[in-house]
DNA sequence: GAAAGCCATGTTGTATACCATTTGATGACG
DNA sequence: CGTCATCAAATGGTATACAACATGGCTTTC
């Protein structure tokens, strides 16, 4: 019906939109978010408005002030990159487990990722956007899942929920989008080949590539 | 002086209180946690209780089944050891950039800790305990902290969430207590004089160690 | 005229009430 | 005797109601 995605529950849904509302930077760095306007906003009460907050606010993208209100987290630039950092230390974990125990599913899941990917990349001119940024997502999700570490899928979550990961596209040309397809196709090649040192060496090359992206991204001293 | 933590909102005692249970083990892996049992056990309601339960949830402690309840989550031993190296490779992170940029007053936080370290495990019998781990805790929290990095504060948050954590501190013997306030005293003379490549190994070996300690715990082939 | 206190208003924090879904028991039917 | 349908109790999911706290403007007083 609606969007099909998996939006049985309204705190599910509240979790996604607030947190696509502030990928988006349509809820900015700093702002207060008030929570019965964004339960107007969404058609839902205040009580599956706040267990969203709850776990953005745990996840580090939102700030309760007990009593005034949630707050949009900022971040500046040297903390993004430190995460890119953290970001490229767990997720080439994470493909060197994978490389280990993925199984054959998850495999072909890769594959039909990385087969839509290159349809995208394949465009001569327009910008994939967010489809593109979707199949990313599922991409890394599915290596993460494969690890069979809960915990640490947990973490990678917190890591890639951040705002600028996305925005790390927005500024890609179609040359850029070619080397990260590349970079996805060498990935998986190492992971279904159970090479572990390959597949973290690979997933760290590709972070990094993300990483260096950001830190072109605005070269201006904005305070 | 009672119990001076911070419960001043429900929904942060229920957060703490329910954490402590899993930590404890009074709430076993796998066990169902019902809302209003959990509800009148802390004399809440169930509304600050899910929210705590939410956190918990994204911090990969629970697991929300929906429609059907919420559950501890279970951790086996490889998982475990995987994030206790997960671990270590974010705290190192952390120590490294501490050493940069921490100043006097968490320096001072951290001498405290470390001289009530010493003091525990001076003692020539009981062991510290609870008591241990809330230090232990402090510090390591601290060190976090003068990174910056919100972000990287709530994922370190997440991982040190974990119940075997305490666990590990459980079958510590005087000798293995001494070593442990060493370790810290290293880590502490390493930020405190600024040397990034030592706080870091420092604070690697520190995590390493308890990892160890893990390892050994339970010899047994238990399923 | 300025500062301090008080009240009105809005928002968060918590409790309760209601609805939807699951689940186990009971009984009818093969 | 076993299996399946049906229903009731329990529980999770959501909405609403109420209480506590914060904030800004107004009045009052010096």
């Amino acid at each position: 019906m609606t969007a099909t995605e998996d939006t049985s529950t309204a705190h599910q849904k509240a979790y996604e939109r607030i947190h696509e509302l502030i990928l988006t930077g349509k809820l900015a760095p700093g702002e207060r978010l008030r929570e019965r306007n964004l339960g107007a906003l969404l058609g839902l009460s205040r009580t599956p408005v706040r267990e969203a907050l709850r776990r953005l606010s745990s996840e580090g993208t939102v700030r309760f002030e007990p009593n005034r209100g949630v707050y949009v987290e900022e971040i500046d630039r040297g903390e993004l990159l430190e995460i890119f950092d953290i970001g490229a230390a767990l997720e080439s974990r994470c493909a060197r487990l994978a490389a280990r125990k993925i199984g054959s599913e998850a495999i072909a899941v890769l594959e039909a990722c990385l087969d839509e990917m290159t349809k995208f990349a394949g465009r001569p001119e327009g910008d994939p956007g967010p489809d593109y940024v979707k199949l990313d997502k599922r991409f890394h999700s599915t290596i993460v899942a494969a690890t069979g570490n809960r915990k640490l899928q947990a973490l990678v979550e917190h890591v890639v929920s951040l705002p600028v990961l996305s925005s790390a596209f927005r500024q890609y040309g179609p040359a850029d989008f070619r080397r990260s397809v590349r970079q996805h196709g060498e990935i998986l090649e190492a992971i279904r080949s159970g090479d572990e040192a390959w597949a973290e060496v690979a997933m760290r090359n590709h972070i990094l590539t993300g990483r260096n992206a950001v830190v072109k991204q605005d070269g201006t001293a904005a305070g």
